[in-house]
DNA sequence: GTCTATAAGCGGATAGAC
DNA sequence: GTCTATCCGCTTATAGAC
């Protein structure tokens, strides 16, 4: 697994022992990830990162803001197209045909840390600005596609949550179960949302 | 919380033992979950777990069964009615307008074993299961809704996948973060799901 | 079936040398 | 900044009494 930004033998320390601590989190799962195998895969002392971070808690949290702020800036970046092209690229991205073994495995990640937010308020808090965050950048591109004539004047908020939980559903099964079939209907059902957008009477009357 | 079947204080203690890891589940979270944790909620010692029990996984995988199977029988038993009244109950009971604590707590403990089949293959068979069982189910309401014609005939697959897709996301939501604007727009865009299902041409042309 | 006692090790975290 | 050494509590799991 490469990390963009923090590549495994450069940057600084604190970078370098957030990528081990995803590394590990990757291999150990978050119930099973330990200080030492941090270390070990930092190829450095455990006690290293209590220089770096106040505790493992400290480690977690400053990951999470990493690699949130890593997904937003590649994947939430305004594109410069008219709104449907962009809001159809932004889906494939978010959704793409297949997944390479790297991204499965940020998926996975992505997945175990998610939930820590059923048990701590901090990650809940991160997790409720990165929906939101989501559904507003849809929101925008569906308000910019209405204003251009290109859309129906449909309810934003509603369609924005309908696409963005399209989008995480899917990404949730490739995660955590074997249903590739899913994949490919999610697709197609996000094909017709995106469809209706156009105007909900394109197919004729009985 | 209460445990219909395995109520807190009778049963078999295989099931007091299960009900004993929930509730230390909901408390701890699955990371800080141990073997003294339970025995503290059980009231008794954290040994005789392991008279009923191999070890800590062969508890909580026996207790993910349970709660698998508790969930089928509650929520996937076929109703009475016609398959469009089938299908909105079924959704309704699946996505309440209002959750209480104890429902809240069992998706949060419920997402944070999911997030378990991120990392374990035994997890991930599970939860593989659960989705297409609940996938079955609703395919099973249009397709009786098709052929009762109630419904257009739609794809069966992407429809039935749309909506567990939206269902589920819904859950995660309430889940793992503080959105109840999103379950609300969720629910909004459900209901367009299930009106689209009976006919796809209800809205006039231009 | 259930308990007490305990083994054996791992966990997070700190002190202090370099 | 990074390391070695170390503390100590807690963890899983077993042995054996009752």
């Amino acid at each position: 697994m490469t990390h963009p930004g923090v590549r495994a033998d450069s940057g600084s320390t604190k970078h370098r022992i957030i990528a081990a601590a995803f590394d590990a989190l990757a291999t150990h799962g978050y119930a099973d990830l330990s200080i030492k195998a941090i270390g070990d895969e930092l190829g450095q002392s455990p006690s290293l990162i209590y220089y770096h971070f106040d505790d493992k808690d400290d480690l977690l949290l400053a990951l999470l803001d990493f690699h949130l702020a890593q997904f937003t800036a590649e994947y939430l970046d305004g594109a410069g197209a008219d709104p449907e092209t962009n809001l159809r690229a932004f889906v494939d991205k978010l959704l793409p045909e297949t997944v390479s073994a790297d991204k499965r495995t940020f998926l996975r990640v992505y997945a175990e840390l998610r939930a820590q937010a059923a048990q701590s308020e901090a990650y809940r808090e991160k997790f409720t600005k990165l929906d939101s965050l989501l559904v507003t950048t849809v929101s925008d591109f569906i308000e910019a596609g209405i204003e251009a004539g290109q859309f129906a004047d449909v309810d934003v908020p509603v369609a924005a949550e309908h696409l963005v939980g399209l989008l995480l559903y899917a990404m949730q099964t490739r995660a955590t179960t074997t249903r590739t079939a899913s994949i490919s209907s999610i697709r197609v059902a996000l094909d017709s949302v995106l469809d209706d957008l156009r105007g909900e009477a394109v197919r004729p009357s009985s």
